[in-house]
RNA sequence: GGGCGCAUAGCUCAGCUGGUUAGAGCGUUGCAUUCACAUUGCAAAGGUCCCUGGUUCGAAUCCAGGUGCGCCCACCA
């Protein structure tokens, strides 16, 4: 009996059994593979953040790289996709304290090792749904080499890197300026804060003999001294003297110094100079020798030394200080100034610049490194213009601070000094006296940031340096991700990858844009228009989902996600169902018009796919998925289904067998080549119909050979 | 202030190294329908390829300038 088909396809309950076809049949492991694949093929997922659930954005991963992956294993390769979670440090412990307030409770009134322990339970059980929204999308990843940010092995490397770096020079103990964020009382690294534009004061104050320009009234009390450039005719007068300036708490006395960063055209031209508050100060008060003064403190109000103004917050005390420079008669003018201010990326309070004891990573050698790599084309991307965005950034490198005061991260494994500022790695818990200053040494508190972990990430999860995994596909071919991490975490993977094995740790980097709503408006929870990866599967499929995150969707480029456009593909695969359907009543029991020989017309119909197949393969090749996935789901629509098959009909009811057998043979061989061409782009309804084809010898689809 | 990108049909976007009549999806309009599929088919309407200049036999495509938009970075306090 010819096999019948439903008149629908039901994506929802085919869907899972595939997956779980898949999933038993074993070749997720390249080991697995059938023998024809040697070469490796090996793709490191970025690992998604096991604190929620999975966004467009990731859904959009999972796809392009299921793709390259399918492809290749069709093509022969011995493919590896390797999963991962990442604990995600201050993310996780962001979304754990906002939970936590829910509750009326506080991470700051909790032990430290119940608040680690609830929120690894916290993150495990999120984990779980995390991964199986990643199966949901189809990702035939090789789940038994799944690799967790925070398993021990991973750890101990991170930790082994640490150390080798502080032997190497290459990491520091500051005191350095870090980013502070007075609500989650941590520092937070460059790509973790973000600029908001403010409509602030400018303040003209009067110091002495001079005038200075400032937005933070408050922080004279941290002065140490005015500066001018050396350049400037109207103060050569002052340099080197010391001026006397009035305050509301009294007169302080302040050195005038000459230095090239200061702009003759700003303010006034002579700049007040906080160094406990203010990066670039405190970077002018390095070159000078000057004294720090703290005057905020980690809370954000103001210290003892700043007499009736201690405890007062910082806004607070602005107001209060211009008041009293105000009354003082000190103020010479105000006016309103626009500015960009550095704000915590999670909770958006500003950020308070301070000069904390911490860990720094030197970039600048690692940085070199990782620009000379991609300049002899070891790590290309893929649009090249990713290129010029990679070396601005390499050419710009900042010191990493990579401590952060929280508890839920990788513990940097060191002994700091109780009284003075050393500190030293100490991965064997051995040192307990300072070598400086004799005082007793405690374990740092501090964890790792986040990216210190993930940016070892392709050689950690491969198992370096022993694994065999690591020594055949290490560096990996291709790296996916997002294009905003262009300079958070490529970049720190490079670096990485070249310090610790020698190597780049992938050859490729494809970058894809942000996915946004049906109007290309980003998507936003406060805005309301975020959408749901997995509602758009319950409604029309992962496959429809697939394509419409698909087609059309250029390299770097953002797209847009519309359900119109995933309810057209969710057509398209009951169309392709209905293909098949027609296809599998319009054939007999026997197979033997499998053999049949083609007619003319129907060889070139053959020899047409054929042609369009190679067209394909190059997309693919070259990574234009968006063009090869328009191109098959065209060629199915409107040669196939339209033309090809409309045609059949008259030579399918031919009382001439060769002409029948013939037309038969063809309509199977051209379904079965378009459902390969497919199967990357849409896994399971190829893989369901693939399994009604009455074809010989026939395997699971997804190790099927690639069409030539 | 610097960097990167974008501008093509009503909407969202393709158009790779310049080459007949500029394409797709959705939307719109008309017609069809006991057929594998109404989750369908056939057909139609719809474009100053942002503007100006240049290179070329030939430009949506390459170059220069302009305009508008988006993203990222930045220490003029």
């Amino acid at each position: 009996m010819p096999i019948e088909l439903e008149k629908n396809y039901n994506p929802g309950e085919t869907e899972s059994k595939i997956y779980q076809l898949w999933e038993e049949s074993g070749f997720f492991n390249p080991n697995n593979l059938p023998e024809r694949h040697q070469k490796p093929y090996t793709i490191i997922m970025p690992p998604p953040n096991a604190n929620g659930h999975l966004h467009a954005g990731h859904a959009l991963t999972m796809t392009l790289e299921d793709i390259m992956i399918r492809f290749k294993r069709m093509q022969g390769f011995k493919t590896l996709w390797v999963p991962g979670a990442d604990h995600a440090g201050f993310e996780t412990q962001v979304v754990y304290e906002k939970k936590l307030e829910k509750e009326g409770r506080s991470r700051f009134k909790m032990d430290r090792r119940q608040l680690y322990d609830e929120i690894l339970t916290f993150t495990l059980e999120n984990k779980k749904h995390m991964e199986n929204e990643v199966r949901r999308m189809g990702s035939s990843c090789d789940w038994s080499r799944e690799k967790f940010t925070l398993d021990q092995d991973i750890v101990r490397q991170t930790q082994e890197t640490f150390k080798k770096m502080f032997d190497d020079g290459l990491i520091y103990r500051g005191p350095g300026m870090v980013n502070w964020c007075t609500k989650h009382q941590t520092s937070l690294s460059n790509v973790e804060t973000e600029d908001i534009e403010k409509e602030d004061t400018l303040y003209y104050l009067k110091y002495g003999p001079l005038t200075v320009a400032t937005v933070r009234p408050e922080t004279m009390f941290g002065d140490v001294a005015v500066a001018v450039n050396p350049k400037d005719e109207r103060y050569r007068q002052y340099v080197g003297q010391t001026i006397e300036v009035q305050t509301p708490i009294g007169p302080m006395k302040l050195p005038v110094i000459a230095d090239e960063s200061v702009e003759k055209e700003f303010g006034t031209g002579a700049l007040k100079i906080t160094p406990a508050h203010d990066a670039n100060d405190f970077a002018l008060a390095l070159r000078h020798n000057l004294p720090i003064r703290p005057v905020i403190d980690q809370f954000g109000k103001l210290t003892a030394e700043t007499a009736k103004y201690a405890g007062l917050k910082i806004a607070e005390a602005r107001k209060q200080v211009a008041e009293d420079l105000q009354n003082l008669g000190l103020i010479q003018k105000t006016e309103p100034y626009k500015h960009a201010v550095p704000t915590c990326y999670k909770c958006g309070t500003v950020i308070e610049p301070r000069i904390l004891v911490q860990w720094f990573v030197k970039m600048k050698s690692l940085a070199d490194q990782a620009l000379q790599a991609v300049k002899d084309k070891k790590v290309s991307f893929v649009s090249e213009h990713f290129e010029r965005v990679f070396t601005y950034w390499m050419e710009h490198p900042i010191d990493w601070n990579i401590s952060r005061q929280i508890v839920w991260g990788i513990p940097i494994p060191a002994k700091v000094c109780t009284s003075c500022n050393y500190g030293a790695p100490d991965l064997e818990n051995t040192a307990h006296t300072c070598p400086r200053c004799n005082s007793p040494l405690q374990q740092d508190t501090d964890t790792f940031d986040t990216w210190f972990s993930s940016g070892q990430w392709p050689y950690l999860v491969l198992g370096y340096p022993e694994s065999p995994d690591f020594k055949t596909c290490y560096p990996t071919t291709v790296m996916e991700t997002g294009r905003d991490l262009i300079f958070k975490w490529v970049p720190r993977m490079i670096m990485f990858g070249l310090y610790r094995t020698g190597a780049e740790p992938f050859q490729t980097v494809y970058l894809h844009g942000l996915v946004n709503d049906a109007q290309g408006k980003k998507m936003s929870k406060s805005k309301g228009n975020v959408v749901n990866p997995l509602d758009l599967i319950e409604k029309f499929g992962t496959d429809a989902l697939r394509m419409g995150l698909i087609v059309g969707n250029t390299p770097g480029m953002d797209t847009t996600l519309s359900e119109d456009k995933i309810k057209g593909y969710k057509n398209f695969a009951n169309k392709l169902w209905n293909i098949a359907r027609f296809v599998l009543m319009s054939i007999p029991d026997s197979s033997d018009f499998l053999n049949a020989t083609p007619t003319s017309d129907d060889r070139k119909l053959l020899d047409d796919l054929t042609a369009l197949a190679a067209d394909i393969t190059i997309d693919m090749e070259q990574f234009r998925f968006y063009m090869a996935a328009e191109k098959i789901y065209h060629y199915v629509w409107h040669t196939f289904a339209d033309k090809i098959l409309e045609d059949s009909k008259a030579r399918l009811a031919s009382e001439d067998s060769t002409v029948k057998a013939s037309a038969q043979r063809t309509l199977v061989e051209i379904l079965s080549n378009s459902i390969k061409l497919l199967h990357p782009f849409m896994p399971f309804v190829t893989e369901e119909l693939w399994s009604k084809l009455p074809l010989p010898d026939k395997r699971l689809l997804m190790i099927e050979t690639w069409p030539q």
